[in-house]
This record gives structure tokens, C-alpha cells and sequence, in this order.
DNA sequence: GTGAAAGCGCTAACAG
DNA sequence: CTGTTAGCGCTTTCAC
């Protein structure tokens, strides 16, 4: 029982040939006689030969790593485009080293320099935002930086956003139509750029037609975060509506709005979320929501890996009103 | 602005001393002089310098990467394994390589060859069966290999199980307390050994009791499998109570058979499900569960990991049955 | 097409 | 405590 790998000499030796041809066989595009590259093939496989990866970026100094950091993995919308990144890399060929930020306003720049450590050729920030140090960092050494959801205020950084504009809009009119005079603004605690934008753009609207606003904004981005503003907003009874900027609040929201509170949505009450996750389609909740399609984001992302050099782009990830069951006719 | 990173060489010229210092200073335990200390600090930091684990591997030749390899991430039950296990891989400084299976039934034999190439020192399985010859790959190169709820039947693999039996009979007494007479329980199609250690254990008890049993087996571990099997088996009005191997799936059952099909839970029909995963919380569901506490399950595979050696266990995660409000009392 | 040799960035023995 | 010397396993010129 070895307790180490087998290397390319192994291989070599067992073959009657040198390094290089083991090495050939195993890089596309190399020039190996049919003959030799059996030969190495069949020894290969007989010692059970694995590329050692680390030897190998060690000298092409491009690795296929591509580091991953996000928190929350757990919360449906971030679980699903993790599942989604993770899955198009692997068909790419690109690994994922995936690093977990514990919660969304912890540093993020140690896991970032953890991934410097492993020469990863990109990095992908699903939630929290890189220092500019980081930024810079990653600049100086050719590691492509891509941020979602995050209005990077540089010119530098590969930025994939939602229209979180045209989604805020898209829900003010949705519940203005369902003639909601008072309507509840649901954020977290955690005001991310992407939460303010919403809430701001909703409210601008529903104000200019002359609807009225209350807001809540605490805790974290989570369902009992929902059920929270529930109890607080709906104390008033003439608030009508509600538009919480992320689904899984909405499904928080709903429960304790129609389970606690005894509110009848739509009737009664109407409700709006924003992305879109698995959930919000089950019967128990049917919520109408502003939908981000998952797979347009994950290509924006991965075609941002594509721009191999100097380029960056900023990409709009489209949205449309979903309507479902919760918001009156 | 350089395209590869700084190296140790770059450090060691800058405080004007040898590589080996500045090896040293970055190795915990290492004898360096506070001054010299000083310097490499000073230099790196003014440089950027970030250890290359890729070449640190190489001859220490013992990595901290930890493959972790899946099947439907974004699926709750999975998500929140992965979400615990990376955050305490990361607290323990480890690193997490993770691979897509795509999906259950895919096989993970390439992704774990892989994880192979980057000489990861452990592999965690959390869905699939990983085929006897990788088992031998990896006991032959000293690589860890962590199985969760797959009964391996080979000793010389790491197995963490939920206790099934237990909460299957938990389920089926449950039910029975409950007075049902005939009860259904789902599966998909996937018939994972865990799914059928529970299903079959739960009809033997329903059975001694004198209960009947109809059984579903079809599509993804989803929870429009439990929408189907609710829609197939209700049809039947002596069914009384069901067990669904899957808190995800018994969600879609639950929901079919009130907003599709008018059953009254829980006083027409009784429904328990099995992991206890977030949503099965949420006030629209309130369900009955067995749980299988997550911090328990994170630990075992933290825990073997840490038996670095040789030894290997084979770790039950206890269960409990979570009594809310989707069984008549 | 093939082998010899140099080197990727680092650590670990070995002298001093 | 420090620098020098070998490698870790691989790829890649460069001659042949």
C-alpha cells in the first residue's frame, strides 16, 4: 500500500519511455506516436496514474481553479446559483473552490487573499463586496474579479447586476393597478446596494402617483425577517400591500400576514417579492415576485470568465413581473 | 503591472536575506529572528507576496484541500450540509474543492478522480455511491473518503448514517398513534438505500400493527415528486396518513392535498416527513418531521477527517421526532 | 517524434 | 539562527 501517488516517472519506467512523452500523452495537442502514446496509456492505467495538477499549474502557472465566495449558501437564492456556477465550471473544465463567508457583512478580503494562495485564474463574489485593496490585487496579478449585484464604483471589475431598477418599478406599478394606497417596503438589516435600490425606486414610484410608504429594515436577509415586519407593519390595518426586496422575506412575510395575523392575501392584502426562488412557486405560497432567470445570470458569468483579457463589462441581468396568486386582480 | 504573482525570491531580495528566511517566517514553528521576521513581514507585505500553496504542496506533499463532491446543491437538504461543512472545513483551514454531480444518479467517479489531481487529502461524498475501484484509489494513496448516508458495504470506508430505522418506526408509531388505517409512503425514484431503509422499515411496523401500505417510487428527490404521488395516491379516500422519506417532498404532498385536492391536514390526513430541513418550519407547513440535527451530521465528517490515520468509523447521527402540526393529535 | 536538461516556487535537510 | 543545496512532479525548450 503506497502511501504517495504515482508520478510521471513511474509511468516512464513502466512505459520504456521518457517523462516528456508521459507528459505529451497527457497534453492535448502534443506531438506522440500512436505507438508511444499507448504504451504510456496502458501504463497509466495499470498504475493508476493521476496528473499531478499542482506540479502542472506550478510550471503553466494557469491553473483552472476558479474561487468561489458567497454566504448564506444555504438561502435558496444563493444555493441556486452556486449549484448552477458550480455546474457550468465543471463542464468548462474549471474547478471550484468554493470559500464560505459565514454571513453577509463578514470580511471578505482573507478569503480572497486564501484563493491568491491557490493561483486561481478568477474569483466570483456571489455575496459582500472585495475591498479595493483586493480589487487592486487582483489587477496587479491578471486574476479576473467578478462581482454580482454589487455597483462597483470602479471601472475595473466585471459586474453582473439585476434590474433592480426596473423590478422596483415593475412591482410599484403592479400594486398601484391593484389600487394599494399604503404599502409596506420590507429590506434587511443588511442594506446592500441591491436592497436600497429597490426599496428606493419602489417608493420614488409609488409616492409620485401618490401612494404612501412605510419601511422596515432590520435583521438578517432571511424568512423570519418577513414574518418580523409582519408583525410590526401590519399592525396598521390600513397598509395594502407589501413589496419585500427578496422572495424569501415575501414567503415570511405572507405566513405571518395570513398564519398570525389572519390577513387575506390577495384580498385583503397584496404581496411582492423579488427573485424568484423555488419556493415562491410551491401552492402554499403562489407569490407573485419579480423574477431574475438563475441561468441568464450564470451564463453572464461564466461569458465573463471568457473575456480572458484586459476587457470588463458590466452586465444587466433582465427581469420580469411573475404573476402569481398574491397580489389583488 | 506584472502578470504573475511576487515570489519568495522577490521577498528575500527586498529584506536582503535567503529564500529559506522567508520560508521560514511563513512557517508556523519555524526558528527566524524577530528582526529577520521583521524584514521578510515588511518586504511581503510592500510586495503583495502570497504563499503558493500549489508549490508548498508539492513537496510537503500534504495539502489541505478537501474535495467535496454532490448532487443537487441547490436542493435544501444538501445545501445546508454544504453550507455547515464549508464554514468548518474553513474554520479548521481547510479548503473546499467542490464538485456538481449534475445530478443523483450521475456517476461520481470522474469528479472524484479530479479531486484526485489535486492531491486533496480528503474526499466528502454527499450524494452517490463512489464504485469499489475508487474506493481502492483512494485507500491506496492515503486519501480519506467520508460517505454520508450510503451504507458502504466495505469496512474500509468512513460512514456517516442517519438512523433510519429508528426514525422510520418513530414515523410509522407515530401515524399509528394517530389512528390511521392505510397509510401511503413516498419515494423517488432515486431508491437511495436510505430511502428504502425507510420506507421498508416503516411498512414493516405499519404492517405488524395491521395498517396498510401503498407505495410510491417515481422522478427526482423533489418536491413535484410529492405533488405527483399526492395526486396519484389520494385519489384513494381511505388513505389516512402518509410518510414521505423526504421533508422536501413531503412539502409538495402536503401542499397537493389541501390546495389541489381539498384533504384537511391534519384532520382528514396525516403527513410526517424526514430531515427536518428550514422550510418544513415555515408556518404554511408546520410539519411533522423526524430530524436529523445538521450540526451533528457537520461534525461526524469534520471529526473523521480529523482520524488522519488508518482508523475508521462508521458514525450514526441520531434522530428525533419533531412534533408540529401535520398529525391529528 | 523523442530524450536530456532546465526550471516553475517552495520547503527541508544540511552545514556553518 | 541563517544560507546553501536538493529536490517535490511536471512541462518545455532544445538538440538529435
Amino acid at each position: 500500500m503506497a502511501k504517495s501517488f504515482v508520478t510521471s516517472i513511474d509511468v516512464a519506467e513502466r512505459a520504456g519511455v521518457s517523462r516528456s512523452a508521459v507528459s505529451r500523452t497527457f497534453t492535448a495537442g502534443a506531438s506522440v506516436s500512436p505507438d508511444v502514446r499507448q504504451r504510456v496509456l496502458k501504463a497509466a492505467q495499470e498504475l493508476g496514474y493521476r496528473v499531478n495538477r499542482l506540479a502542472q499549474t506550478l510550471n503553466t502557472s494557469s491553473s483552472n481553479l476558479v474561487g468561489v465566495v458567497g454566504a448564506n449558501l444555504s438561502s435558496p437564492f444563493i444555493a441556486k446559483q452556486l449549484d448552477m456556477l458550480s455546474l457550468g465550471l465543471l463542464r468548462r473544465g474549471q474547478q471550484c473552490l468554493l470559500l464560505n463567508a459565514a454571513d453577509a457583512r463578514s470580511d471578505i478580503a482573507p478569503l480572497i487573499e486564501l484563493i491568491f494562495e491557490f493561483r486561481a485564474r478568477a474569483i466570483v463574489v456571489l455575496s459582500g463586496e472585495p475591498p479595493a485593496s483586493i480589487v487592486d490585487e487582483c489587477l496587479a496579478n491578471g486574476v479576473k474579479l467578478i462581482v454580482i449585484n454589487r455597483l462597483m464604483t470602479r471601472p475595473d471589475t466585471d459586474v453582473i447586476l439585476s434590474d433592480d431598477i426596473l423590478g422596483a418599478r415593475l412591482a410599484a406599478e403592479r400594486l398601484l393597478a391593484a389600487r394599494c394606497r399604503k404599502v409596506a417596503v420590507v429590506c434587511s438589516g443588511s442594506l446592500t446596494p441591491t436592497q436600497v435600490r429597490r426599496a428606493t425606486t419602489f417608493s420614488d414610484v409609488v409616492r409620485e402617483h401618490g401612494g404612501a410608504v412605510v419601511r422596515w429594515s432590520e435583521g438578517p436577509t432571511a424568512y423570519e425577517t418577513g414574518v418580523a415586519a409582519a408583525h410590526a407593519l401590519l399592525a396598521d390595518e390600513q397598509i395594502d400591500g407589501a413589496f419585500c426586496v427578496t422572495d424569501l422575506m415575501a414567503l415570511g412575510f405572507l405566513d405571518a400576514a395570513r398564519h398570525d395575523l389572519q390577513r387575506s392575501v390577495p384580498d385583503d392584502l397584496s404581496v411582492i417579492g423579488f427573485d424568484d426562488i423555488p419556493q415562491s412557486a410551491w401552492k402554499a405560497y403562489d407569490l407573485t415576485t419579480v423574477g431574475q432567470s438563475f441561468s441568464v445570470l450564470t451564463d453572464a458569468v461564466l461569458a465573463a470568465l471568457d473575456h480572458d483579457d484586459g476587457e470588463v463589462s458590466t452586465q444587466m441581468v433582465p427581469v420580469t413581473l411573475i404573476e402569481r396568486g398574491t397580489v389583488h386582480k
